[in-house]
DNA sequence: TTGAAAGCGCTAACAA
DNA sequence: TTGTTAGCGCTTTCAA
């Protein structure tokens, strides 16, 4: 069932059914209603391929998700729902969406995918800032936005929360209840958002006059064990902490689980704070206070800038770029029962 | 950079570059190396439409799922670990994955988008079996499996969990501890994996010789609303249960803080198991007993039988393909803190 | 407004 | 072992 039979049954050229079938001027309107009453009937379906190889377009973006920490079994729960709600927002966008592998380690693999698929776009999530791969990706000029990754190039940008601000809720909710010992349990310091939630944390304590004595600030991976890990080193410490931000809630629910093992109470000893507003932070007892990143809206806000460049890009190959800045949404402060006022 | 860049600069037909290129036996080891070299050289990459145009396959797989349910706000963890798990194991096969929506409810939109993407198999995931589309799919003859779904054609099967024996197993290891009162929370009565957990629940309470007073069986729909719903139900009941089974994680986390709130202990005033195994399980307090299902095992067994009907149907296109059978896995008990000894 | 024809980049049948 | 050639199904000039 291809258009020559749409073409041969309607009367027509296949140019002209070619015509009809996408939608173009100047196409009787008497033909077009015809051939696609035709297609409809025939249940005619394009062959994407053939489209594809001579449109040199495909209507789909591939998106590269570095699987590696996952194989190491951490979950990383967070880049799932930035998966569903990207693939949402592609789905409205007309957007097919093809997942990438980054098996092939190659410095170009990427770019080399993009162009075989004929790839519009590309989307980086969880990748590795020092990754090799991304600086021949952005040479290519692929349309390409990243989630929490610095990304410039003439056709990249890149989409995240805005960390900082985030982290400073979290010490301005924390010294509203009273408290003056905040330690933080950060991510990677390799990592944007780690650095971003770690200054916005630090900068907003000396804007409230907060000390950070020595070994208040833990680096940890984000997943939970780091979380423990770092929650005993804080309990250890000569003068605890009476409250601590996690730079994710996976640490944060770890951190939580210990001291609740050491036999404190949440919050009445020691209030915690988390960000991502993970699923699990409604289900954790107490339920985790936390800043929840708007994920759908991360995913709507990075489809939109993709799909502005591939515009761009196809009204105007070789055109100058307006440069691309970079999308900060706001993280929304969620107070449940893991923070309370200070004791004492 | 095309196939005839190569040729020309190898000083071979493209014909003969093809052949190196696709490591074809009748080519000379002299020219291949000058062949593969030279496109290593340049850069080449083939074009994946053009290829998949006359090939008429793509190595790629379609992976429907059907986003709704996450669209009004319920998650689904268990298949987003379970679309990693397969996306690993797609990778190891050398298959491209393709995520395909279910935005189009015509009755053959998929078997369309199949064709339409000269896709080589499909992934069913989270599909309703009530869908109207599934019909026209497996007339389609497009090789095809799902995840919990009874799905049977041509090339057509379907994997998941023993369910049966998972609910069988959670009784088991409740009876063991001494409760004869325990009730189940199940899930939506038209989901297979919903039917499979109830059936293996009520079998092996009869075979053990535990009655199920009414009220005890309570349908639930897998998200936490209705989880905690039932508990409160159960908790109502005249003479409440000493444990619940629930049929997912989700809820019966939430059943636990349920009964919590209600100022009852867990383990020690009521003893609850769930089955998934999802991350939550093991963070929450007291961390959750429950049945593990295999992501990972599933995503390969279900890519397993994917590409040897696929093979099969390339060998043989239009010759009889042996009936498939259902490949179901066991499950594994984890037994954390929820589960105790039976009261008094 | 329509049709004829070229060609997107590749594979594979056939011939040499 | 290699080359010539005919398409795969579609879009898009160009001419009518």
């Amino acid at each position: 069932m291809d258009i020559r039979e749409v073409a041969r049954t309607a009367g027509v050229s296949i140019a002209t059914a070619s015509r009809a079938l996408n939608d173009r001027a100047e196409v009787s309107p008497a033909t077009r209603q015809r051939v696609l009453e035709i297609a409809e009937r025939l249940g005619y379906q394009p062959n994407i391929s053939a489209r594809t190889l001579v449109r040199r377009r495909s209507d789909t973006v591939g998106l590269l998700w570095d699987s590696a920490p996952i194989r190491r079994g951490r979950s990383q729960r967070f880049l799932q729902d930035l998966l569903v709600g990207t693939k949402m927002a592609l789905d409205e966008a007309g957007l097919h969406l093809m997942l990438l592998s980054m098996r092939d380690q190659s410095r170009d693999a990427v770019a080399r995918q993009a162009r075989a698929h004929s790839l519009d776009g590309l989307i980086l999530m969880g990748v590795d800032p020092h990754t090799a791969a991304i600086e021949p990706l952005i040479d290519s000029g692929v349309p390409t936005l990243a989630f929490d990754l610095e990304l410039h190039g003439p056709a990249a940008s890149w989409v995240g929360s805005d960390n900082r601000a985030a982290a400073a809720s979290a010490v301005d909710h924390l010294a509203d209840l009273g408290h003056r010992r905040i330690a933080m349990i950060g991510g990677p310091a390799t990592m944007l958002p780690a650095q971003n939630r770690l200054l916005g944390f630090l900068e907003r304590m000396r804007q409230r006059g907060l000390e950070v004595p020595p070994g208040y600030v833990l680096e940890g991976d984000f997943f939970q064990d780091s979380g423990a890990g770092a929650m005993r080193g804080l309990l250890a410490l000569p003068e605890r902490p009476t409250a601590v931000f996690a730079a994710s809630d996976e640490m944060a629910i770890a951190a939580m689980g210990v001291a609740l093992d050491a036999g404190l109470s949440v919050p009445e000893d020691v209030s915690i704070i988390g960000i991502d507003d993970l699923e699990s932070a409604s289900l954790v007892r107490p339920a985790l206070t936390t800043l929840a990143q708007d994920h759908w809206a991360l995913g709507r806000a990075l489809v939109h800038c993709l799909a502005e460049i591939i515009e761009r890009r196809r009204a105007d190959p070789h055109g100058e770029l307006p440069a691309q800045l970079p999308v900060l949404l706001p993280t929304r402060l969620v107070i449940r029962d893991s923070t309370g006022p200070a004791p004492r």
